[in-house]
DNA sequence: AATGAATGAGCGTTCATTCAT
DNA sequence: CATGAATGAACGCTCATTCAT
C-alpha cells in the first residue's frame, strides 16, 4: 500500500531524469568519483534502470556532451541573429556575451564535459563545434572589411579558450561573479584580438 | 646468486623515478586507469615502495603538478630575463614564445596535472602561478607606459588560456606542428591584447 | 499500423515455440549463458511471456529433459516392435541401433538435458526410464534363455553408459559419424555383455 | 589483540586450500551456482587473494581437472603394475577395481570436472587419457594373444563410458554401495568385452 | 494472453592500501 | 629501506523475475 507512482514513464523523460542526475553528480564530484548506482538513486530509479537506457557510464558522458554543446551554440547562433546582418562588431560583442552566458551557467560541465574521458576513438579530433562557428564569424567579417584577422581558425581557438580561462578564473574566486564588467573587458579583448579600437561597447 | 643491485637507493631518486614512471603512465593511459602496481613496475619497485614516498595516488599527482609548473615558470623566466630591461614588448613576446615551447613539450602532460582529479580541498584555488606571473608583466609593462591594460590579471588568464587553447589545437591536428609561424601568430595576438600595433617581431 | 500477427495463440503452441527456441540456445551456447531474453527474442514474443508458460528457467530444461526421454524412448520402443517376439538377439540389436540414432541426432542435447543444473530436489534420483526399460528387455530375454545376465540392472546401465559414451567420442572427433560401422561395434559390445557369441549382425 | 595465524603462507598451500575449498563447494553445488567469494570464505582468506593464485572461476574448474585426472590415473596404473608382466586378465581386471575405486571416492567430482563448463577452446577434445590409457593396455592383451578386441579405442571407450554409468548408479541410490559385488560385475562386464569366458575373479 | 519497463540482488573482478617479514 | 602477500571495499554490469498496462 506505499505510494506508488506510475512506473512506467516515457522513455525520453526517464533518460532525462538520469542524464540530469548524473550531470548533478558530475558536477559535484567528478566523473570517475561517481558510481552508476549514485546517479540511479539521484533519479529515483533502480540500477538496472539505467543500463536500459544508456550501455555504459561513458555512455552518458557522451551525451552529456552532445547536449551541452548543442544548447551552447544555440545560445550563440540565437545571440548573434538578433544583429542587424551588416553590424559585424555587434556580432562580435554578442558572441563575448553569449558566451560567458553560456559558460558562466555551465562552466564546470564544460570541463566535466570536454576533458573527463578520452574520446572513445582517439580520431574523434573531430572539430569543436563552437570554434568553427567563430571562425566562420570572423572569416565573414574580415571579408566584409569590418576588421583584420589573419588566421581566422587561430584567432577563434585564442578567444575561445580565453573565453574559457577567464570565465574559469572568475568562478575560482568563489564571489558571486559580475558579469557585465566580465563581458565588458572580453568584448574589448575580442575587440583588439581583431584589430578594432576598443572603445566600450555593448 | 641472482645479480642484484643495491636495494636501496637514496629517497630523492626513488621517489624521482617513481614520478617519472607516473607521469610516463599517466600521459599514456590517463590517471584513472594507471594502477598503483604499474607505477611501481615502471620504477621496478615493489607496490608496497609507493606508499614509503607518497601518501597516495593523488599525492603523486600533486608532486607532478607542482613539478610541471615549477619547470614551466621557470623556462618564462629565464626568457624574459634575457631581455634589456625596458624592452617591454620584447619581454611579452619572450613570454609568448617561451610558453609555446613549454607546451608542446608538454601539453598533454599539462592537461593530465592540472584536470584530472580534482584538488583535495576545493578552497585549493590557489592561483595559478604562471598567470600571477604574467599579470604582475603586464602591470609593469603598462607603469612604464609600454602598453595599456586596464586588468592585468584578466588580461593574462585571457592570454594564458588562449596560449593553451592555440598549442592544443595545433598539437590535435596530428600534423608536425610548425613552432614559428605559431609563435608569431601568438605574439601578434599578445600585442594586440595589450593594445600595441601588431608589426611582427621576433 | 504495422503488419500485426495475431497476437494470442493457442498456449500448447507458444508453449512449444519457447521450448525450441530453449533447446536451441541451450545447444548452442550451453544453459547458463542463455538469458531468458534470448528464449523469448528467439520464439518472438516478449519477455514476460515466458513466465506464462514456465515458472523458471529451471523448469523449461525440465521439460526439454522429459521431452527428450520421451522421444528417446519411443524410438527405442518403435524399432524394436518391429521384430518378432521371440528374436531376443534382434531385439538387443535394435536397442543398440536406435540408441545409437537416437543419440547422434540428440547427444548434445542429451548433455545438457542430463548434466546442466541438478535436479531441484536431490532426491530426483528418478529412475532413467531408458535404463529400466532396457533392463526389462535384458531380464525378460533372459528368462526365455536367449541369453545369459546376472543383475539386468548392472548390464542395462552399463550399456546405456557405454553407449552414450562411444556416441560421444565419435562425435568428439568432428569428422563425419560412420553410423554403420559404430552400430556394429555397438552390436558386438552388446552381444558379448549378454554372453552371446559374437557374429556380426544387423 | 585478536588471534592472529601467520599472514603469509607459501603460494603452494594457499592454492591447494583455495582448490580444496572450491572442489567441496562444487561438489555441494555445482559449478555456476558457486560463488569466489563462497570459496574464499571456504578457504579462510579474503576475496582479492584468489585472484593471487587463479585467473578465474574457470581457470580453478581448470586446475581440478588436471588433478581429478593425475590422480585418477594414477591409481589406475599403479594397480595394474601390481600384477605380473603377462596376466592381461588380471591386468584387466585390476583396471576395473581401481577404476571402481577411483570413481566411488570422487564420482560426482568427476561429473563437475568433466561437464561442467566447456573448454576453454572448442578443439581441445584432447584425448581422454584415461581411456588412452586402457586402450592401450587392451592393445598389447590383443597382441599377446590374451584376448580379442578388434578396436580398442571403441572398446576402452565403451568400458570406461560403462564404469562411469555403473558407478552412478550404485551411487544414485544412496545407499552404502557394496563395493565388492560391484567390482566383480564390473570385471565380467569387462572380460566378456574382449571376449573372455566368464568366471568370476578377482 | 501478452507486453516490456522496471526492479534489485548478486556476481566477477580490480586495486589502493596495509603490514609482517 | 624494501618487499609482496593479503586485504576487503567498491564498482560496473547482468539478468531472472515482477507487474501495471
Amino acid at each position: 500500500m506505499t505510494l506508488r507512482r506510475p512506473r512506467t514513464k516515457p522513455p525520453e523523460e526517464r533518460r532525462d531524469e538520469l542524464m540530469n542526475a548524473a550531470q548533478r553528480l558530475f558536477l559535484e564530484q567528478g566523473v570517475g568519483p561517481t558510481s552508476i548506482e549514485q546517479i540511479t538513486d539521484g533519479a529515483d530509479v533502480a540500477k538496472g534502470t539505467f543500463y536500459l537506457h544508456f550501455a555504459s557510464k561513458d555512455d552518458v558522458l557522451l551525451a552529456l556532451r552532445e547536449r551541452f554543446i548543442r544548447e551552447f551554440l544555440n545560445g550563440i547562433k540565437m545571440a548573434i541573429a538578433r544583429r542587424p546582418d551588416q553590424d559585424w562588431k555587434g556580432k562580435l560583442a554578442a558572441w563575448a556575451k553569449a558566451g560567458i552566458a553560456g559558460y558562466l551557467d555551465a562552466a564546470a560541465l564544460h570541463d566535466i564535459v570536454f576533458h573527463e574521458y578520452q574520446p572513445p576513438s582517439p580520431k574523434d579530433h573531430s572539430d569543436n563545434v563552437v570554434i568553427v562557428y567563430l571562425a566562420g564569424l570572423l572569416e565573414a567579417g574580415a571579408a566584409a572589411g569590418a576588421w583584420s584577422v589573419d588566421d581566422p581558425r587561430f584567432t577563434a581557438t585564442f578567444l575561445f579558450h580565453g573565453l574559457h580561462g577567464v570565465v574559469h578564473d572568475a568562478l575560482a574566486k568563489r564571489k558571486p561573479v559580475a558579469r557585465s564588467p566580465l563581458v565588458a573587458k572580453l568584448q574589448q579583448a575580442c575587440f583588439r584580438a581583431v584589430g578594432l579600437r576598443t572603445v566600450h561597447y555593448n
